[in-house]
RNA sequence: GCGUCCGUAGCUCAACCGGAUAGAGCACUCGCCUUCUAAGCGAGCGGUUGCAGGUUCGAGUCCUGCCGGACGCGCCA
C-alpha cells in the first residue's frame, strides 16, 4: 500500500538514476499547477545547476524514459524544467479501489516504530483549567493520537501538578477554615478518607491563599512548614493531601473528557519527588553540580550559544527542589518505567529556554539521547487586543465558561436550522456538544502551533468556510446519503474514475498519506486539519458535480457510492486524530 | 542590553530542500435549490510578501542592515 507520490518518487528517481543523475532529485510532488497536472519533478533544474548543464535537456531525457509507462496518460517537459506527471485513469481508479480496501484507509505506518510519552495538558490540582490549558490539550491530544497511529507505542502523560508550595497553602488554608480536623493531628492516624473539602472549596481557598501569602509573611512561612512536613511524609498531611488530588483529579477527568481528552497516565510532580535525592547524589557523583550563590546548579552553556544559556537550579540556597528539577526527576521517572526513546512536551512556547535548560542537563547526566527529548512549544490564544486572552473583566476564562459559550451557540445554531424538532433532547444536547468541540479544536489545530492566533468564537462558530462545523456538515451529508442508498437497496461496487471531480477526490484521497507523514516528522497537526478541509471541499464538489444515488447508470452509481463511503471513512479517520467526532445529523 | 520567533489581500491564515500565474477562508458583488442536507457549489473583486541591499538562470523562502511587534533572560511554575 504506497501512495501515489512516493510511488511515482520511486519511478522518477529510477529514471534520474538511468539517466546518470543523482536519484534522490527525483523527488515528485503534488503540482502546482493542476490545470497542468497531477504531480511534478522540478529534479531537473537541480541537476543541471550542479552539472552547470541544459536543464531542458536534462529534463527531456528523463521524460523520455517515463513516457512508455503505461499509468502515465502523460509526461511532459514545462517551462525552465518541469517534469509534468498525468495519471491514467486506470491507475486512479486502481489506487480508489486499493484505499477503499485498506482499514487504514490509505494512511501508512512508521518504519521504525518507538516508545514515546507525550506531557501535555498540564493541569493543577485546586485550580480550574482555562482557556491557557486548552492549547495545550488540544495539541497534545492529536499528537499522542498520530504518533499512535503511525505505529509507534505511546503514552500521553497529564503530567498533574500536584506538589510543592501550593499544597502545603491549601493545607494551611483548610486548616485554618476547619481547625478541628482529625488531619491537621500529629501521629500516624488513622485519617478519613472521606475528603473534608470539595473542588469548589479548593477553587475558592487557593487563590485567596496564594495572595495571602504574598504580603502575610507569617502566613506564607506557615505554609513553607506545611509544604516542608508534607514532603517529609507527615501522615495527617499526606491523607489530606491525597483528597485534594483525588477531588481535583476526579473534576479534572471529567472536564477533559468533555473534550474528549483522555490520558493514559495521571503521573504527577509527586511521583518524581522520591527520586530527587538520588538524582541529585548521582550529579553530585557525575562532577555535574556546582555551587554558586549559595545553590547548586548544573552549567549548561555551550560553546557555540549566541547568548549564555543560565545554568539549570537543581537545589536552591534554601535546600529546596526547583521545577527544573522535578522536570529532570520526571525523565529518570519515566526511563525507569517506559524507556521512551522519544518524550514530546506540549507545553507554552515560553517555557522554550526552561526546557532547554532540562534537556542538556539530562543528557549530560546520560538520561536521555542527543534527540530524546523535545519541546513541543506552541503560541498563546489572544483576545482581540491581541494579547493572551483575558474575559472582559480582566481575570482568567475558565475552560469550563468557554465550552459553555461554544455549546450555546451551537444549540442558537442548530435551533435555527430546524433540527431540535427533529431529534431527541439527548441527540440535540450530543450534537451540538460536538459541534462545539470541532469549532473549538479545529479553530485551534487549523493554525501552525507555533504561531499565536486571535480568539474569535463567532468566527470559529460561523459555521461557514473553513470551519470544524464545515467538515462535520460535509460527514453528516455523507452520512445521510449512504443511509438513503441502504433504504433504497443500492450497494457500492468497484471505482472507476471517469469525471475531473472524480479524479481530483482520488487524487485527494491519495494525498492522507503525505499529509499524515509530514504532521508526524513536523509535529504539526494542522497538516492533519489541513488535509481535512481539502478533502471536504473536494467532496463537496464532487457531490455538485456528480449525481450519485440518480447517476446515470448502475455501475457509476456504485463507483460514486464507494467514492462517498470511503471519504467519509477517511474524513472520519483525519477528524478522529484532530480528536474531533462526527454527529449522526446536524 | 542580549537572545528567540514573527511581519504575506481590508480581516484571519497557507505556501511541501529556492521553482511555473503567491493560495484558502471571512467580508463584498453576481449566479445556482420541482436530483441525493444551500451550514453547500460556481464566478468575480482583492498583493511592490514591512523597508533597503546582496547571492542565484530563478527569492515570500537563503545572507546583511534597518523599521515594527510578541516573547524570554538564576532561586515562581
Amino acid at each position: 500500500m504506497t501512495d501515489l507520490k512516493s510511488r511515482l518518487t520511486t519511478v522518477v528517481s529510477d529514471a534520474f538514476a538511468q539517466a546518470g543523475l543523482p536519484a534522490e532529485l527525483g523527488r515528485v510532488t503534488a503540482s502546482d499547477r493542476p490545470d497542468l497536472a497531477d504531480f511534478q519533478c522540478n529534479g531537473a533544474l537541480a541537476a543541471a545547476k550542479a552539472a552547470k548543464a541544459n536543464p531542458r535537456a536534462l529534463a527531456e531525457e528523463i521524460v523520455a524514459i517515463l513516457k512508455p509507462d503505461p499509468m502515465f496518460a502523460a509526461v511532459e517537459l514545462a517551462g525552465p524544467g518541469f517534469i509534468n506527471l498525468v495519471l491514467s485513469d486506470a491507475t486512479l481508479s486502481l489506487r480508489a479501489n486499493a484505499i477503499a480496501e485498506d482499514p487504514r484507509l490509505g494512511a501508512g505506518l512508521e518504519p521504525a516504530p518507538r516508545r514515546v510519552v507525550v506531557d501535555y495538558g498540564g493541569p493543577n490540582v485546586a485550580k480550574p483549567m482555562h482557556v491557557g490549558h486548552l492549547r495545550a490539550s488540544i495539541i497534545g491530544e492529536s499528537l499522542k493520537r498520530l504518533f499512535r497511529f503511525r505505529g509507534d507505542e505511546v503514552w500521553g502523560d497529564a503530567h498533574f501538578g500536584d506538589w510543592g508550595f501550593q499544597m502545603g497553602l491549601l493545607i494551611v488554608a483548610v486548616g485554618d477554615e476547619q481547625p478541628d480536623l482529625d488531619f491537621l493531628a500529629d501521629g500516624d492516624g488513622p485519617f478519613p478518607s472521606e475528603s473534608p473539602v470539595s473542588l469548589a472549596d479548593l477553587e475558592r481557598l487557593y487563590p485567596l491563599a496564594a495572595a495571602r501569602a504574598k504580603t502575610d509573611l507569617e502566613y506564607r512561612d506557615r505554609a513553607r512548614k506545611a509544604t516542608a512536613e508534607l514532603q517529609g511524609g507527615r501522615p495527617g498531611y499526606r491523607a489530606l493531601w491525597r483528597c485534594f488530588v483525588e477531588v481535583s483529579r476526579t473534576a479534572l477527568e471529567r472536564e477533559f473528557s468533555a473534550l474528549d481528552i483522555e490520558f493514559d497516565l495521571w503521573n504527577g510532580e509527586s511521583d518524581a519527588d522520591p527520586l530527587i535525592a538520588g538524582m541529585v547524589a548521582e550529579l553530585e557523583a557525575k562532577g555535574l553540580l556546582e555551587l554558586d550563590q549559595g545553590a547548586r546548579i548544573v552549567r549548561v552553556a555551550k560553546d557555540g550559544d549566541k547568548r549564555e544559556l543560565p545554568p539549570l537550579l537543581v537545589v536552591s540556597s534554601e535546600g529546596s527542589a526547583m521545577y527544573g528539577t522535578t522536570d529532570l526527576a520526571t525523565i529518570v521517572d519515566r526511563r525507569n518505567r517506559f524507556d521512551p526513546e522519544l518524550i514530546l512536551y506540549v507545553v507554552d512556547q515560553r517555557q522554550a529556554d526552561h526546557f532547554e535548560q532540562v534537556f542538556r542537563a539530562a543528557r549530560l547526566a546520560g538520561y536521555a539521547a542527543e534527540d530524546g527529548l523535545e519541546h513541543i512549544g506552541f503560541g498563546t490564544m489572544n483576545g482581540p487586543d491581541g494579547k493572551p486572552f483575558k474575559t472582559r473583566e480582566g481575570g482568567v476564562l475558565k475552560l469550563h465558561d468557554l465550552i459553555e459559550m461554544a455549546k450555546d451557540k451551537a444549540r442558537e445554531r442548530l435551533k435555527d436550522a430546524g433540527l431540535g424538532a427533529e431529534l431527541t433532547e439527548q441527540d440535540f444536547e450530543d450534537t451540538a456538544h460536538k459541534v462545539a468541540v470541532a469549532a473549538l479544536k479545529f479553530a485551534d489545530l487549523g493554525n501552525f502551533r507555533g504561531t499565536s492566533y486571535v480568539f474569535d468564537l463567532d468566527r470559529f462558530m460561523s459555521f461557514e468556510g473553513k470551519t470544524g462545523p464545515y467538515l462535520l456538515y460535509q460527514a453528516v451529508r455523507i452520512k445521510s446519503l449512504l443511509r438513503k442508498a441502504d433504504v433504497e437497496g443500492h450497494a457500492a461496487g468497484e471505482v472507476v474514475v471517469v469525471e475531473p471531480a472524480e479524479r481530483d477526490l482520488t487524487l485527494a484521497l491519495d494525498a492522507y498519506e503525505a499529509a499524515l507523514a509530514e504532521a508526524y516528522a513536523r509535529r504539526a497537526p494542522n497538516l492533519i486539519a489541513e488535509h481535512a478541509y481539502r478533502l471536504a471541499q473536494t467532496f463537496s464538489k464532487f457531490y455538485a458535480a456528480c449525481p450519485i444515488l440518480v447517476a446515470a447508470d448502475a455501475k457509476s452509481r456504485a463507483s460514486r457510492l464507494r467514492l462517498a463511503k470511503v471519504t467519509l471513512d477517511q474524513l472520519d479517520s483525519a477528524l478522529r486524530l484532530l480528536g474531533i467526532e462526527t454527529p449522526e445529523r446536524m
